[in-house]
DNA sequence: CGCATGCATTGAACTAGGACAAGAAATGAA
DNA sequence: TTCATTTCTTGTCCTAGTTCAATGCATGCG
């Protein structure tokens, strides 16, 4: 039950049996229906999610009333609004909805500062989760300003690869930064090479 | 000499004088001229430099080398390539310049190790000047999908008021994503409103 | 089973922004 | 002060991607 989420955890830090007890104590599994909204625009996001199964996105509401999709969060990934919300104390701008029947861990804000408490190496895996987080969006910045559409979707597929199978289309369009109907062009284009 | 960066560092964070004292022990000050590379693109960033004064651009030179501004640091901002280079251990994509000629106070990754190790409490402060980061950048993903090349401008002069005055349009034209020619019929446009 | 709603595809007309070129203005070095 | 280099502006043409249909295709659901 705990072996993926430590696992995880442990990747670039190193802890022991009862420190990872006092991880898995705190923990909270939580099983969600698909098409569940977890966090809503305007709430305050008071947890942290580890994908044990399943699928979520994490999108907002642009002027124009359309949908971004910022997140794709699959097995072993973590999603929140930590960024915005947690220590910023201002309401999130990001939903985040299931799109497949989830389970998860939770971490609530609360029993985070418990766990630093107890056991401060965690501050440190924090950290560099953080920091990983940072990358892959610089990365997300770097592609979006400098990529063609045919370029970033071909470079989703690459990075992503299971993902095309399990989202619909118009959400990749979507994370993308595209119409699906320019898509859908693409895809017609790359098929007969 | 070290108010500026006490105050950066105790934001979220309270110090007691003897821990801000180990913190400031371990900084190294650096002069720099202007139009200095600091970091080149295959290089390892090994520092984090805070800016006590003058002005600094992060780019990226993309596949059709043009170069894209990722970040300006200005006064009492940090900057550096951390969350390629350092625990990644990949070398860096990105370039790090003066622009003006500038003060600094510089950080080794050993250096900071042994701050953690000497105050652990830093390891904290660091871990939410990383959230702030990750916060900005994505607030930057954001607006580069979902606005206009004016709406950009627009808010880059509400965010930035100082720079704009600063730095060169061409640089500006590289951080929104834009072509120069284009960021300056956008100007004329606004001017006669 | 049939129906409705959402999903993907395709085409035609449109637009934001880019590429290129050439001149004007500003900056800076000797 | 002069000359050179960089920066900014303006115009023309061009293209990647959008918008708005219309149509066919899957589905899930009573």
């Amino acid at each position: 039950m705990y072996s993926q989420i430590n696992k995880n955890i442990s990747r670039y830090v190193t802890f022991k049996p009862e420190e990872l007890e006092i991880f898995n104590s705190l923990l909270e599994y939580k099983s969600v229906p698909k098409k569940t909204i977890l966090l809503h625009e305007g709430e305050m996001c008071n947890f942290e999610a580890f994908v044990i199964k399943g699928c979520v996105r994490k999108y907002y509401i642009d002027a124009n009333g359309f949908e971004v999709i910022l997140q794709f969060a699959i097995e072993n990934a973590w999603v929140s609004d930590i960024s915005f919300s947690i220590y910023e104390d201002k309401p999130s701008r990001v939903y985040i909805e299931t799109l497949e029947d989830c389970e998860f861990f939770m971490f609530s804000p609360d029993t985070k500062e418990e766990l630093f408490a107890k056991a401060p190496k965690f501050e440190r895996a924090f950290r560099i989760l953080m920091q990983r987080n940072l990358a892959v969006t610089q990365e997300r910045l770097f592609n979006t300003i400098s990529k063609t559409a045919t370029e970033k979707y071909l470079e989703f597929l690459d990075h992503y690869p299971t993902l095309s199978q399990r989202v619909a289309q118009h959400y990749i369009a979507s994370y993308l930064g595209i119409s699906a109907e320019f898509l859908s062009k693409i895809r017609t284009k790359i098929a007969k090479h």
